[in-house]
DNA sequence: TTTT
DNA sequence: TTTT
């Protein structure tokens, strides 16, 4: 539909270590765990209560998963942006199961660190996006008028992936 | 877990009319089906395709469940926000099945009306929200330094459900 | 006008302690200094450049300020979802000029505590809204099948401006 | 700062044409203003009052940009995400001056037409983002595992500024 | 399975 | 004025 908007923001803590497959490209993708919570305090009880709420996060930007991949793990605390899926497929017994996910797609979604320990938090956007160093090259180098505005965050590089180190801001 | 964050932002159409049912308290929770669609030129054929998604939506909060039941219907368009919850339930035969659905308790939660057919949209927040009269009585009656400050949307009334027409911007 | 939405999220650092003032009612009005940035290599000289950027934020939400005013301070990581508002005003010598800051209004606004250190982070939400412990008692204390969902954090209590406690999750 | 967020989104209608102005490489910038409002009803007269805000929104992001140029119009109702931004300018007298604006700058932000009138509202992401056809060429034209989740929309392409056919996803 |  |  023309003129839709699907979008997922999420600040949680990972459950586990990111979970890292690679594509036949060598590209990462990565699937992680993160917990949302909400407390509150019964009225009838007085009792203060809490409830988990888990979320299956897929990172197919490629920039994205490499910083996961290298940065994050059990416990990490981070912002998310993605958006939602819901797939089918199928048990050992056939039957037909749906799982709903955050989807980071290609060039798209956001997740920034926020936890400080271990060397400082991170800032990643799609923004890095686009990819080719051929077309980023000159994007950020000029100094057009453009350009003296504060320019996004730069990724992209010399190597197939990308210079990494363009991703990392600390 | 303090310090978490868990919302979902959807732009989409209804694909069929709410769905209304009622608690044993009388107040009404609407569930929505809503369709969030992508498209693109794919590289290879050169075709435009279109991928659409299917959200499953549940108000639980009172001002937003009667806003939905009164002026939304198949095909209208709207600004949903909510939350992700992931519930386990049982079918027939007695297999787990699990659902995740974008939830707006009660105080909780957007709904915004995008169409303009049939007398135009409407805007509603939780923000109305709190709802007991009686405390939101003073809330905007006052002539404090704070409510030369415009004010929030107003809900709340004299009715057991408060006086809609407060919600009704139009 | 019906239809629309003004949402600002930030997730940044406190430049400095909270400001409160007190409305006649006594209520805390609570003014904060905000840092996000940005950080990028730049593709000419190869250097790492970063550029941040100030917010001013206006907490009018009562359980919100009150949570600011008791657990911020310089250096604070927080998540603050509010709305844009430009206001006028005249300088000492009668210039008009113009402030745009995100506001909190009452019962709306989100601040999320992110810093671990100190006590942990904590979570508030406008959900804790409506406030008046009348209309919030029967909320959150039935056992109503509505409420057999994960209830919304809960606020609102016994005294004026309702038990604290209830809005601190920790 | 690393770990930061500076997100705005808006729903809300033009109040002029798009205002487009050309860099020296001959990319558009186009400059809109959207009013949002809030309406509610006064406790104290009953009346129902309304009060709008207005958004200055700057478009770097080439792709969006010339979408703004091409479909947008005075009376568009529309999505936009982007950041805030504060600079600082002189008026002809010399006075210090600051305006806040909401920019999307390059492969950034997102914007969506919500209006059906004119043939449609069209879907617009930063997804389309980097745009080297070069990189996105075998992106989406693949058959990879990963293309078999569904693809993000897709802009680039053959032209010096892509194929902006791509980006019209009606 | 996280976090407080 | 924060943070890394």
């Amino acid at each position: 539909m023309a003129g839709s908007v699907n979008k997922v923001i999420l600040v949680g803590n990972l459950g586990r270590d990111p979970e890292v497959r690679r594509l036949g490209s060598g590209d990462p993708v990565v699937n992680l765990r993160i917990a949302t919570s909400e407390s509150w305090k019964d009225k009838q009880s007085g009792e203060r209560k809490e409830k988990t709420e888990w979320h299956s996060v897929v990172i197919f930007n490629e920039n994205l998963a490499r910083v996961a991949e290298q940065y994050l793990k059990k416990g990490s605390k981070v912002y998310i942006e993605g958006q939602l899926q819901t797939r089918k497929w199928q048990d050992q017994s056939g039957q037909e199961k749906y799982s709903t996910e955050i989807v980071l797609q290609r060039f798209r979604g956001e997740l920034t660190l926020l936890d400080s320990r271990g060397g400082g938090g991170g800032e990643y956007g799609d923004d890095q996006g686009g990819g080719g160093q051929i077309s980023r090259g000159g994007d950020f180098g000029s100094s057009s008028p453009m350009e003296r505005r504060p320019a996004a965050p730069a990724s992209g590089g010399g190597s197939k992936y990308g210079d990494i180190d363009d991703d990392i801001p600390f």
